[in-house]
DNA sequence: GTTCTTTTGACTAATGTTGACTAATATTAT
DNA sequence: ATAATATTAGTCAACATTAGTCAAAAGAAC
């Protein structure tokens, strides 16, 4: 809380405002003004902390009137939710990326928290650490899709 | 007393503040320097003296704003019981021994069917088929103990 | 003196910040 | 219309800032 980074700062004041509207546009520079940081840093804020793991949809334009809207995506039914997850985990998958699709569920009610924190602990780095990150990945993966082919029956 | 080493001291110092609030954040570098020692030894601390069956949960983040955080968590009446799966895991485990594992943990209520059914499919040939048996038995086991740990406390 | 614990530091990994360069779109000039 | 220019956003790689790992050395306990 003291000593917390700009990005986290700039994705607490953006959810801020998507916590009261559907979706949030900007012009990037200005926010970039106003946190006093180069525009390029907008860009990584979104692509590490507003992901479609994530829930949301991002579009921009550029040019005059460019702008950057993201979105909260509105999910489907619980199956098509579980297929676009399961297209995202693809077939490697990071810790930060899993933990997103956790969240994801966990948020869209098809998990509970306890259940949510099993799956955190089946992929986190305790469990999955053979030492090749890549083969790690690829196991992260296959555990998600597991999982959420399970949750496809039970739903 | 007189005769405390500084690992010593560090715990005691984290604790103190542990005793008064749920949880203490730190700054590594910080609290490396306060106490004269080198970073990592930190981490040496942690890892002997705030382990989940001490019942401390810790989280951390690299990077600008990084931190170490720890947290006292609520452990739960099943320590023997859970101690007992983690030992029959070990380093190693079969399908046949992991479902076992999981059917004890739910024939003692400690989860319920959803949840072991999450587990199961975790834990499954279809999660884990590496081609190599071995490292599949061991990610099994690195899996049920990382899941057994997360059962020991309330979060 | 052997074994277990602690201390240390070199190396690694994750995350965040910055800026130069690129790409797309809109506007203006011809 | 077309070309030139302006105005946006995107990408990428270098650099910065944290924490993690591991094993060797030192020290303590027995």
């Amino acid at each position: 809380m003291e000593n917390q980074n700009i990005s986290d700062i700039i994705e607490a004041y953006l959810k801020q405002i998507l916590a009261e509207s559907q979706e949030v546009e900007i012009r990037r520079s200005e926010i970039a003004n106003q946190f006093n940081v180069v525009p390029s840093q907008i860009n990584y804020v979104i692509k590490t902390r507003f992901t479609i793991q994530d829930g949301y949809v991002v579009r921009s334009k550029r040019g005059g009137g460019g702008y950057i809207r993201i979105e909260k995506v509105k999910l489907l039914d619980n199956l098509d939710f579980i297929d676009s997850l399961v297209t995202a985990v693809g077939d490697h998958i990071t810790r930060h990326d899993g933990l997103a699709v956790v969240r994801s569920l966990f948020e869209a009610g098809t998990i509970n928290r306890r259940e949510a924190n099993i799956m955190l602990a089946a992929i986190d780095k305790t469990a999955l650490n053979t030492g090749d990150r890549d083969l790690d990945e690829q196991i992260r993966a296959q555990i998600l899709i597991s999982v959420l082919d399970h949750l496809r029956y039970e739903s």
